[in-house]
DNA sequence: TATTGTTATACTCTATAACTATA
DNA sequence: TATAGTTATAGAGTATAACAATA
């Protein structure tokens, strides 16, 4: 904790979180999602795909349980878009590829996904030289779960 | 469009977007849902339930169908947390009020939805305040949808 | 007839437990 | 016996259509 920083309602840190939330959510990633046809999971299983991943490190990656990684990787391998094969070291291994339209539509996904909305966009350039400069001092100091 | 604002990658815009990202998502929110032992869309029936709502104006503010409304204030009931009487006016229409509990459960929530993050909180007060501008001119400009 | 909300139904998402095939 | 993944099953979220009550 910071000399002068109170905390109290209307300080400057809950003003600014005030008018983030306002801002980034919801989250802009959910109607990207809808305009690639895309459930939330499948969307998620695609990005985390970006490497191959083992039906298990999915499962981990996505916060969710082992038996669902399966729904979700068989409805990538419906619309072709993944391909799970066994390991060769053990067999009990299934591991889990895009297929070259994956990695295809993933580019596209990521390409979306990382353009900036019009708020940020419209912001005058020195506003936007100080925001990322003041958010990569954030993410530089932030400690887990923060 | 302004000039100078290429979008090109590594852009001033896409860099603080990339930035931001990596820190409000996933969203804190849905935490404190857990917290409170409440899914998600209780928690968001919750927070628009602030005024009395009709079953068709809920279902308009948490973007789902009329049919949905009827199980999500089902089970407010059930933990006594809202109440349904209908309309003295029209009596197809039925009014959803907080409870004393609701109002109560509400009101926490709302105070732990408005606290700031810790990488907000421990950022240099100037850069607080910077940000605090750099954001109030965002949501001044702010057009639908962006 | 039109509207508000409910019920019936179905599909998806998620989790647990039992199962299989490997190890 | 332990592990990776699947299947069976069940609970909750969401949508559509048919329905009841009211206007």
């Amino acid at each position: 904790m910071k000399t002068g920083n109170i905390n109290a309602k209307g300080d400057l840190a809950t003003e600014a979180w005030g008018l983030l939330t306002g801002l980034v959510y919801p989250p802009p990633f959910l109607s990207i999602a809808r305009e690639f046809d895309l459930r939330p999971s499948t969307f998620a299983a695609l990005r985390a795909l970006e490497q191959p991943r083992t039906m298990g490190e999915l499962a981990g990656l996505l916060h969710c349980d082992n038996s669902n990684v399966t729904g979700i990787v068989d409805s990538l391998e419906d619309k072709t878009l993944a391909v799970r094969k066994p390991s060769e070291v053990d067999r009990r291994i299934k591991v889990v590829e895009l297929s070259g339209q994956g990695e295809t539509l993933l580019t596209r996904l990521k390409r979306e996904v990382a353009k900036p909305p019009a708020w940020v966009k419209d912001l005058p350039e020195e506003d936007q030289e100080a925001l990322r400069d003041i958010l990569e001092k954030a993410v530089a100091s932030r400690t887990p779960g923060s």
